[in-house]
DNA sequence: ACCTGAACACCGTTCAAGT
DNA sequence: ACCTGAACACCGTTCAAGT
């Protein structure tokens, strides 16, 4: 009785692509502080150490995870024509992603401006606003400030929503949480680009 | 020779406030990453045990650490009397702990609404603006987008810099750095408070 | 009431070794 | 190239014990 010739036993060819998968469903499901590189691991089979053969360590895990969150945001490209339009749109697909995934938006979100992942989609979102009729130096500008909204707006919604289906919502606590519903989200983006149009783009320097 | 009376060698009557006081130190100092428990107890001279007896658990020394924040921003209280007015000391008081406490500003920043530290603090300014004529409501709306724009626009400044500090920095992405700087703070500030009196205030439904 | 050491169940990561 | 177990230096927290 001849040996079997393969003994494909050990898991092999796993990508980066299975890692930053993985990571978004465990984050997902179980929260922001359940991604450890151990749990990571177990939930794909194999032995901690196995991952470092994808990804050089954890932080590198996490901006793997921000590309795999910013090619989700690229999927459909915008089409608008005016800056407000353009900006509607790009913000649109933003507030989707943190409803969609909602635990793992805010490593996107709060990501700095200049780390990897995220300095050249920034630069290809200015590059459509220039498109549309901006200076460089004015599409930064309003980029920077509509980002910050939509970021700090989304980051705290859902961190409030994850909490409340937690269940750890008092009674007296609960008159606050609806200043930031989702409705909210949009009458301030249009507040902003109101004001954005007003004071830096038609506007005189006050 | 009759044996000494006292001998004080534990350090004893150690207050909260102690804890919290070191605890943003540290963070200053080292990043948030290093807030252990073990680390602020070495920091203070005692057994990691030992901080137990002042705060039920890592979480609860952060609620203490958001409680002592706010007590920092409530330190002058606000005297305007149009809720722009208002509106702007609010935040001018808030961008400028971000400048002196970086690294622990975002405890505040992104703390749930509904947490138990954070949502009598944002009553405080509701009440302020409806003094200053705004319905409940509306002032509720236009603290969650206001607040909402610093939070985002000052955390990933502050994680940023930070970085910028660190020099992590390569020359190919310095170009998105400017994009906040914090000039652009005041100016986006001001571009949503015009643009949140023309649609929210004195707009009519849209 | 306040402080403590030992112990438990976790972390990320280095290293040397296997295929 | 890809995977692995053992080991190291850390975590937060429980428990039983000290003053």
């Amino acid at each position: 009785m001849p040996p079997r010739q393969e003994i494909p036993e050990i898991r092999q060819n796993l990508t980066r692509r299975d890692l930053t998968s993985a990571a978004i469903a465990l984050i997902e499901r179980e929260g922001l502080s359940a991604l450890t590189m151990r749990r990571l691991a177990s939930e794909l089979d194999c032995a901690p150490m196995s991952l470092y053969t994808h990804v050089r360590s954890r932080d590198a895990l996490i901006d793997a995870i921000v590309d795999h969150l910013i090619e989700q945001l690229d999927l459909q490209q915008p089409g608008g024509e005016s800056w407000q339009q353009l900006v509607r749109q790009t913000l649109d697909r933003y507030r989707d992603l943190a409803v969609q995934l909602p635990n793992s938006f805010e490593l996107l979100a709060l990501a700095p401006y200049d780390s990897s992942p995220v300095a050249p989609h920034l630069g290809n979102v200015v590059a459509g606003l220039e498109h549309a009729g901006l200076s460089r130096e004015k599409a930064r500008q309003i980029l920077g400030i509509v980002d910050a909204y939509a970021s700090g707006f989304l980051v705290v919604w859902a961190r409030s929503r994850a909490r409340a289906a937690a269940g750890e919502l008092a009674d007296d606590e609960l008159g606050m949480t609806g200043m930031r519903d989702l409705e909210m989200f949009d009458r301030g983006l249009e507040a902003l680009i109101a004001g954005l149009d007003a004071t830096l783009v038609r506007g005189e320097l006050p």
